[in-house]
RNA sequence: UGGGGUAUCGCCAAGCGGUAAGGCAACGGGUUUUGAUCUCGUCAUGCGGAGGUUCGAAUCCUCCUACCCCAGCCA
């Protein structure tokens, strides 16, 4: 065994004020017995690298203090989820490399219980029918300087609110026509307390319960108890959910809850030049501008997957930014660096040319083929893989130039009368150039200097650079995706005027229809990441196959200057 | 506007009264059969602003300022 790839080690390293929290727990006079956490995503669409940043914080926490963390679906609005966000979800997990506490959790699995809890609300008096429509209650709810008012229905007899109650619940009701509703404070500061809505009637089949419901709870009766039931200790959610922690706090209070867990916020992952919303990423996906939540430059992580990200960066991503209460807006540059720095450590090297350009060796003959040994990486026991050499290479267009006076520092690729190193084969000069008849150079006739592969020339045959190659004669067309940014704009949902969907990158996607890649190539498998070596970093796509290779670039290899 | 939050380098982020970590980016140098990687170095007399307490303040107090969240029968 040598000193190999070390990405891995799953448990957070880095310690942040949520772990400051349940440090100072542990250390209480009245400890929790064991950490329980866990990530309740609805499933109404697909995780986003924000989703991955909760997903890391939350089993991360748990694995860090050797607890556990459980996968609840926050089932509750049946309008808008699916079991197809479901199975999507629980894969994206499960890829990222956690676990999940025992089977799955669904918040519909506690409508019963939750049912029973109201009806206890109602019978302490804290909870009443109340027959405002929504638009009537708005305007009882009073605003930010106006205090509410009380329903005209909060009065109620408890009689009366458990009658009404089992009514609603057994489908007298219309949508709309009546709500029940929690007995606090038409006058709080904390529009919240403003006598919240617990359960709405909605005659929809819900994906787990079917058409046992017609009356749903609404997220914060749901949430809190949820938790409660399967024993959380530290509920961790985003800050848009401070305010309604008084609230949280309130049900836990006034329910004969079996625990007593407490909810702490943070602030949500945005990054640059992207979208975390799922709103967002919903309507690019149904006004088909990617094709689908898996598009490579989606930033979901069925999207970042496909785009040859993996989970490790992913998770060291998340480690990176850190946790606190603070909103910013991190670089995607710090994404990508997580991605590289992976992908270097990791990715398996081959070449592959992107704009061929042809060059023939005259002094090697026609029917031979020389087969080369290439070490899969340049730094890991990865192996060797075989690559031919013939007279007929593909060259990139880019690595030639007829302008002979460019310094060497300045062009370290081909030029007439000068050397070049092929990559893991001989040191090449440039004799002459070919052009077509619009004065396009269409071919470069070029000589070898012996004995050269693996050892190095004369002075006099120093090589200005390296430069990647292909056999013309054995290499395997392949189609390449180049992505790029999906917007062109830094905050794309960040303007008053514009909608992102119009500051789209026009030149997000690029499709190279035709490049050469070296036959090790053809046994790519998908999800496989490579080093396509001077060029980027590419995944075989989805949709790849030993018929039609398909490459998406996952990134370029980062540049300096001089290019 | 009432309430709740947040402000430390271009970006993220440590710091918890003892004299500003780290990462990303950037900029210089070295190594290199990938202009990659690696490596060495530079990068806040300053912590939103103004006062104050203290021998000593990014850390405590006061007053400002900016930004974020809350007025869904969404989560």
């Amino acid at each position: 065994m040598s000193t190999d790839n070390s990405t891995a080690g799953n448990a957070p390293k880095t310690t942040n004020f949520i772990h400051q929290i349940i440090e100072d727990d542990l250390n209480s006079s009245n400890p929790p017995a064991k950490i329980v956490t866990r990530f309740p995503p609805e499933p109404n669409g697909y995780l986003h690298i924000g989703h991955a940043k909760s997903i890391c914080l939350n089993f991360g926490t748990a694995e860090k203090y050797n607890g556990v963390c459980n996968l609840r679906f926050d089932d509750t609005n049946p309008e808008k989820e699916s079991q197809e966000y479901i199975d999507a979800i629980k894969k994206d997990i499960s890829w990222l490399g956690f676990e999940w506490h025992e089977e799955v959790k669904y918040t519909s699995s506690y409508f019963q219980q939750l049912y029973l809890w109201a009806v206890h609300l109602i019978e302490q008096g804290n909870a009443y029918i109340c027959d405002l429509d929504s638009e009537q209650a708005r305007t009882y709810r009073g605003d930010f300087t106006t205090p509410g008012k009380n329903s005209p229905y909060r009065d109620r007899s408890v009689t009366e609110n458990l009658a009404l109650f089992a009514r609603m619940k057994d489908g007298e009701f219309a949508e709309g026509s009546c709500s029940l509703r929690a007995k606090i404070d038409m006058k709080s500061s904390n529009m919240n307390l403003r006598d919240p809505m617990l359960y709405r009637i909605l005659n929809v089949d819900h994906h787990q319960t079917g058409d046992k419901w017609c009356i749903y709870p609404i997220y914060d009766f749901a949430h809190g108890q949820s938790d409660a039931l399967e024993g959380i200790t530290h509920s961790i959610c985003t800050l848009e959910f401070e305010g309604h922690r008084p609230l949280y706090e309130w049900f836990i209070e006034n329910l004969p809850v079996p625990a007593t867990p407490r909810q702490y916020e943070f602030s949500r992952l945005e990054i640059n030049y992207t979208v975390t919303s799922k709103r967002k990423l919903k309507q690019l996906v149904d006004e088909k501008m990617v094709s689908g939540w898996d598009d490579p430059r989606m930033p979901t992580i069925s999207g970042m997957r496909r785009r040859g990200f993996t989970a490790a960066a992913i998770r060291r991503f998340c480690e990176m930014v850190g946790v606190t209460r603070s909103n910013g807006v991190v670089d995607v540059g710090m994404l990508e660096s997580a991605v590289r720095d992976d992908l270097e450590q990791n990715a398996r090297r081959a070449m592959c040319v992107v704009d061929p350009l042809k060059v023939t060796i005259s002094n090697f003959a026609e029917d031979n083929t020389q087969m080369l040994s290439l070490a899969v990486h340049p730094k890991l026991p990865m192996g060797d893989r075989e690559l031919p050499f013939s007279r007929n290479l593909w060259i990139e267009k880019q690595d030639f130039s007829e302008d002979t006076s460019l310094g060497r520092k300045k062009f370290k690729r081909l030029v007439i009368g000068d050397y070049v190193r092929l990559r893991g084969a001989y040191v090449i000069k440039a004799d002459s150039v070919i052009k077509d008849d619009s004065g396009e150079v269409v071919e470069i006739l070029a000589s070898l200097v012996p004995d050269t592969v693996g050892a190095n020339p004369p002075a006099e045959f120093k090589p200005r650079g390296v430069i990647h190659w292909v056999s013309a004669d054995h290499a395997v067309p392949c189609e390449l995706h180049i992505y790029d940014r999906l917007f062109t704009d830094a905050a794309p949902d960040k303007h008053k005027e514009k909608s992102f969907l119009e500051l789209i990158n026009p030149d997000s996607l690029r499709v190279i229809e035709r490049a050469w890649a070296e036959p090790s190539l053809k046994n790519a498998q998908v999800e496989m990441g490579y080093q396509f070596e001077r060029t980027g970093y590419f995944v075989a796509d989805a949709q790849s196959s030993a018929a039609k290779l398909v490459f998406n670039q996952t990134l370029p290899l980062r540049e300096s200057k001089a290019k």
